[in-house]
DNA sequence: CTTGACTCTGGACCAGGGTCCAAGGTGCAT
DNA sequence: ATGCACCTTGGACCCTGGTCCAGAGTCAAG
């Protein structure tokens, strides 16, 4: 068992057929071997690389940053991983801060409705319908 | 100036006209009144439902969450826009707690990452490249 | 030898929220 | 009356990360 077939190495790596040839289509994977019948070959190479991709994207890597990181991972880059690291990790703080933002304005206006009565006594009606009720 | 054209209340609303058309097709907004040449008219009141839909969206609701907002606020209905507001806060928590997860386990990553020396003192690199090392 | 499970290809399609295009008709100022 | 900015339409296209399809070929078990 050298060599698996397409189906095995994508429910080895718990993702799609259709995904993996994806992933070949679009660089993140290299063209596979062939069996003479044109069928796709892999090794555990293939298996250790989707697995590298789908810890990655589980860190919030996109695709294309992971097509980076392989590349860096290849190099033994450690300054180069460390910083997209860091360009990732400011960007998710980013998105965390600005929900946050969000979240709490959401929350205020919430805070103050009756859930009950006239419109003008709901601030949440208040902010969607009148600048001056938003902050 | 009681009615004005799609690019009037378009920079009006701080939009541009083609999502104005297209809100219109997506049924956000209402056919527009003609012109006898066939151009769009617009009032002060679809200046507010665009604002309103603007104010919406700022808050973190999708265009088909707006559509019903836009529903409940036209019957007046408090409790449904009270509703209305706590799936979406609940669900910017959920998301927000799910970015902290990822934010925290990036974080421990880089802490231990020495930004020079072997791959093998890297531990952003052996998370992805080994399972043992994914927390 | 047949059956069923697997694989191949190129290409279409999904959500969301727009954005852009060409070819033609209008509106207004000069 | 001419130029320029504006408007009309239907439809294609953008991005991301896949997912699904038909029609054909292949593999392995019984």
């Amino acid at each position: 068992m050298t060599s698996f077939a397409i189906g095995q190495l994508a429910s080895a790596a718990g993702v799609g057929i259709d995904t993996v040839r994806y992933y070949e289509r679009s660089g993140l994977l290299k063209p596979a071997a062939r069996s003479a019948s044109g069928y796709r070959k892999y090794g555990k190479g293939e298996l250790d690389r989707l697995n590298f991709i789908r810890r990655a994207q589980h860190l919030g890597f996109s695709l294309s940053e992971i097509s980076e990181l392989l590349a860096i991972s290849s190099r033994g880059d450690i300054a180069a991983m460390y910083q997209a690291a860091k360009v990732r990790l400011d960007d998710i703080d980013k998105r965390i801060a600005e929900l946050h933002l969000v979240r709490d304005a959401l929350s205020n206006l919430m805070s103050g409705c009756p859930r009950e009565g006239a419109e003008a006594d709901c601030p949440i009606l208040r902010a969607l319908l009148n600048k001056e009720a938003m902050q």
